[in-house]
DNA sequence: GATGAATGAGGGTTCATTCAT
DNA sequence: TATGAATGAACCCTCATTCAT
């Protein structure tokens, strides 16, 4: 799980000697990837100058032309290459045989160590905003990611409801409240970081004790 | 209360006849605030274009920079003048003398008709995202917004928690938990309102529930 | 013939009290041209805007429309209330009855202490260039200044030639020969003063040498 | 020499068909360049507008951008563009083992024929105003034209001196009298022309008389 | 006469997109 | 497939001028 979900882009800059003609064009393909995901983090998607990403990507800016038909198209292409591989390990987690509490801690670091101190987050920010203007990225990232994972939760909170873990069923009705910390803290982040530093694994751990009490913590770091 | 700060433009939009000339000249800024918190919110603030602000404000697009410095500046003043006279009534109806889940629950209410019911929502879309270019208007929405309301929950949650009326301090640690709920349901409404509408209400009342427990609710709507 | 035509604005600011109606207005009419020249002077015609000029003046935008039908008028008003009270100082000086060289003497003084150090060499300096797009200035210029001061210096060189004080006519045929170091100084200091100085008063001597020989000068400074 | 530096743009408009890929830019940037004199003689640096500039030449405002950052890089570029070919011809002129009064009468031609009768001249003019507000456009002027000049002027009056061609030495401390004539000249075309047109190669004539007195000249036209 | 808010016509510059090489 | 010059539609902002007070 380690290197579960980090950095796409790192996989597609080894050994481009020897690679095939096939290989060196995925790799151009995620270096622009990789370099629009460095633009629009930091500049927002209307901002972001695909003069800019061509550059960082060491291409010229024509040649997005030949991997993405436009610019939206490249922007729901990165929303979908950064959290697809996600989504796998994080039902694998939550499907887990293991006490609820457990699984939304183990849940909560996997939130932390690859979306939040990752460049993951600022896809977060982008889609939260820009999604509105583009139904299209925001209707695949529901899809693909949203609706898993919510009925992921649902299932392992109806089960620790049966087994007595838990007696409310708030989250199995709402489960968009599991994950409204982590929203908060990327929100959070973006907007008050630098006046109020916020302490991200201590807020999902007390989001946990609202939840389960604060009866000893699973699983340390 | 009940219209303790909604749509500052409403107002100033009745009876120019028979106005001031100082009173024209405030009803034309508000127009502008107005029109220009339609146009971020329809297309954020990069995309936006002032020549729409104009025309929806019905003016000219020189008349804006009679009133503002720049676009930035605009966005700045439009945040002050949207959320400025919604702290009050916030910060006392926190500050009331009763009991905690009466006071948040008074609360949820007063945030889904005044501002997720409201073009408040959007502008804090706005703030979300665009905040991050532009820290002035971060910083003042910090100062004038954030930290007041999260010092009115801690002052609250301290008192419920000598009451014994909760037993979890997590809130006290980190208020950003009460607002957490808040932030979803505008971020889930700009995206995914359409594939799957959220009961707001709903939503904030089992977030509660799960602070207090479902035991009955006191002051329905 | 020290103060002969120094800055006429000054004299337009003192004792503004205890002035009458029409004193007040010629007062503020002064002040604006003595604005615009800085203005002008300072960012040429073009980009020189009336806000700073009003500005300057203490009055506002508006009020030059009071007393200048427009930019233009403004500005050829400049040019004839800066030169006008010179011309007069410069006749008299030529036609007196002297040795051409110490005449000649006198009237490059003249141009040192009373353009050259003043901002009149930057109204010469404006005149060369906008005066194309605006021929009413040029036209005005010529008729005011450069004819008068062209046929006093003929004359002049006429009665050196009869008297022997010089053997060359070519001035005579082409006065503009006399002042031609007058206008590189003006265009000397403008571009590349500060790469390399230059000493005026040592041109405008060598001049002179090179029309009646280095024989002593007359009259020192 | 009679071709020496005239007009650059005539040059790169022959023969667009048949020309390579780096043919074809570079004639466009010539087309550019030989717009902007047009545009920027006509109206001045301030005034003219790209649009025209684009217009002129054919081509559509952004590409401008292609080839210059911004306006005023493009108005730098011009006067290089203009200036850098005549100075060559220049010092050659004036370095010839040739009577100095010959000398100055060649290169008195040179600037009739290839500054004041082309459009040249006005490029001199708009250095001499806009070049004010644009140091880097005077400096490199001053680097690349004043000095080569002055020096060439310097070496071959002392020269002369030496010769005993001629008994002043003011024009080796301020070159600057040499060129006074032809700045004098261009001033006034700008100004006065259609008042009272100016003879420009009697008023050279009459200065170089005033050097050496008016005996034969040599190497007439 | 003085004010200053309002006007409205551009001006320079940017940038997603196209297309000939 | 990659290139990068060219396009052209906006966009923000400026500023001379007007006019009601």
């Amino acid at each position: 799980m380690a290197n579960g979900g980090t950095e796409p882009a790192l996989s597609a800059k080894r050994s481009l000697r020897h690679a095939t003609r096939a290989e060196r064009i995925a790799a151009r393909r995620e270096a622009i990837l990789s370099a629009a995901l460095n633009e629009f983090s930091a500049r927002g998607f209307e901002a972001a100058r695909l003069d800019d990403v061509a550059k960082r990507a060491g291409v010229v800016k024509g040649t997005i032309y030949q991997h993405f038909p436009d610019k939206e198209a490249l922007f729901e292409e990165l929303i979908r290459w950064m959290f697809r591989p996600l989504v796998g390990t994080l039902k694998a987690n939550i499907d887990a045989d293991m006490p609820a509490r457990m699984i939304l801690e183990r849940v909560a670091e996997l939130f932390v160590r690859d979306v939040y101190h990752t460049s993951r987050k600022e896809v977060m920010r982008l889609l939260i905003i820009d999604g509105v203007r583009f139904p299209r990225v925001a209707d695949s990232y529901y899809r693909e990611v949203v609706v898993p994972v919510n009925d992921a939760v649902r299932t392992l909170l109806r089960r620790a409801l049966d087994r007595g873990e838990i007696t409310e069923n708030a989250m199995v009705r709402f489960p968009q409240l599991l994950v409204a910390p982590w929203v908060v803290a990327i929100v959070w982040r973006g907007l008050f970081e630098h006046l109020e530093p916020l302490d991200v694994r201590g807020l999902l751990r007390a989001h946990l004790d609202q939840l389960f009490g604060a009866g000893a913590a699973q699983d340390g770091p």
